[in-house]
RNA sequence: AGAGAGAUGGCAGAGUGGUCGAUUGCGUCGGUCUUGAAAACCGAAGACUGUAACAGGUCCAGGGGUUCGAAUCCCUUUCUCUCUGCCA
């Protein structure tokens, strides 16, 4: 979330960060949501001032009773019967500005760094390291759902069974790569100095609106109706809204958390031809980094986050290439992101494995996370996370890019954690 | 799930209708003393909002109510603890 007031001091430079969106209606929107603030805080100082006058009034009643001037005390407490009706009208007008004002303040959108560039969508993206050349598989190479049956390693027909469409079962080799992979993540998230976290998964409104999932991806996520809770879409949510209503010493930052959980999207709408297989599900596994930073230091932390991203994909053989994304893709919470693709050779695409993002204030404004410096002042924090990574598609494209006439090469790296080296 | 008790500042813990934003202890910070430290003594210190700055306002788990006035009384939600039941 924006803060009001820099809406109010830059307004210009929030109008012109949401135009890089493409978000509808900037201007008009955000010159309404400032209309309507101004409202707000006229109401609020007008209850204020007779708040205030309540106050002393009160203070002299029980000044006087306690004198045994009980027929002046009488008096006064007539003339607050009038103030009284004044207080409830106004609150009354203030609590409906400020709904009219929160309903629209809350669908404003990050405002881009100023590096991310103008854009309407995938296209815009730019690249920022691509490799030279890319490899080239025979004919005769399998996509990885064809690939999964001929192992017979991962299951999507017994997941439909038990759970429905997009929800697969891992088998025998096809298991142990995941856990092989899930155990890799997060040794080398903890050799990069990250703590780790076991969150729960599921998670409660006030966490979902404190990272921004609610109330712009409400339907996005299961809902867990006779408890009220929500099961949670990445990690970035349970670990980031550890720090919720929470002020940080200054020294103690950046706090650098990762955690391996089960993600889970109902993906409504988004469902198509080009999404077989592992390319997207209901449920996968993903390792999430979180940064809690200052905010002098969060653009260089996600530079060390995307290097850090870039390394593990590096590890494990695999093409890789970095876009920038432009504003129109960035998600609504982010200010900047990098996502990372894998090529996945047999299907001749780059699919997304990671996606890093500073989120600057927006993220901490709604969880009043802050950090205390030298002087004992508080000060909004920078949050920032990252998929490292998320499992389904480095598992495709370790299956399509490593496949042979013998079988499935896994990756140097990763057989000390298979214990076996080769998927045939 | 049932019965009871409770939720107050970083922590512990007073306060049961009127200068209470809140006694006190611990912890924290500053000072005196000391070569330095400890101890002792003195002092400081919540968050949010608002203003050019003051002032003012709000906050004692959340929401609602009673009252001129609520941390304090009533209703409600959530959570915690104890006992009973159930269960990985």
């Amino acid at each position: 979330m924006l803060l009001l007031n820099v809406l109010r001091e830059q307004t210009d430079k929030v109008i012109e960060g949401l135009k890089k969106r493409h978000f509808p209606n900037a201007e008009i929107l955000v010159k309404e949501v400032l209309a309507i603030d101004l409202r707000r805080r006229e109401s609020q100082v007008e209850l204020d001032n007779i708040n205030a006058e309540m106050n002393k009034l009160s203070k002299s009643i029980g000044e006087l009773m306690k004198n045994g001037k009980k027929e002046e005390a009488e008096k006064a407490k007539k003339t607050t019967l009038d103030l009284k009706i004044k207080t409830k009208e106004l609150e009354i007008k203030l609590k409906n500005t400020e709904e009219t004002l929160y309903e629209m303040h809350v669908k404003l959108p990050n405002v881009p760094f100023e590096d991310v560039k103008a854009g309407k969508g995938a296209e815009d993206n730019e690249i920022i390291k691509e490799p030279t050349s890319l490899p080239e598989l025979p004919e005769s190479a399998l996509p990885h759902w064809d690939l999964i049956k001929q192992y017979d390693i991962i299951d999507f027909d017994l997941g439909i069974k038990i759970a429905g469409a997009g929800f697969p079962v891992y088998k025998g080799k096809g298991a142990k790569l995941q856990r092989a992979l899930i155990n890799f993540f997060l040794d080398e998230a903890e050799k990069a100095g990250y703590k780790e976290i076991q969150p729960p998964i599921l998670i409660n409104k006030e966490s979902g609106f404190g990272t921004g999932q609610l109330p712009d991806k409400d339907g996005q996520m299961y809902f867990a109706n006779e408890d009220e809770l929500y099961l949670i879409p990445t990690a970035e949510v349970p670990i980031t809204n550890l720090y919720r209503d929470v002020i940080i010493e200054e020294k103690d930052l950046p706090i650098k958390n990762v955690g391996y959980t089960p993600c889970f999207r109902r993906e409504a709408g988004s469902w198509g031809a080009h999404v077989r297989g592992l390319n997207r599900l209901h449920q996968f596994d993903k390792v999430e980094i979180v940064q809690i930073a200052h905010p002098s230091k969060s653009y260089q932390i996600l530079e060390e986050m995307s290097k850090y991203v870039q390394g593990l994909l590096e590890k494990l053989e695999l093409p890789y290439r970095v876009l920038r994304l432009c504003g129109g893709d960035m998600g609504f919470t982010s200010a900047m992101t990098y996502d990372m693709e894998v090529y996945s050779a047999a299907q001749k695409r780059w699919l997304e494995v990671s996606s890093v993002s500073n989120f600057e204030t927006f993220q901490a404004n709604r969880l009043q996370l802050r950090y205390r410096d030298a002087d004992k002042k508080n000060h909004t924090a920078h949050t920032l996370n990252g998929s490292a990574l998320a499992l389904p598609r480095i598992v495709a494209s370790i299956l399509e890019n490593n496949q042979t006439n013998e079988g499935i090469n896994i990756p140097k790296i990763l057989i000390p954690y298979t214990k076996f080296d080769v998927i045939n």
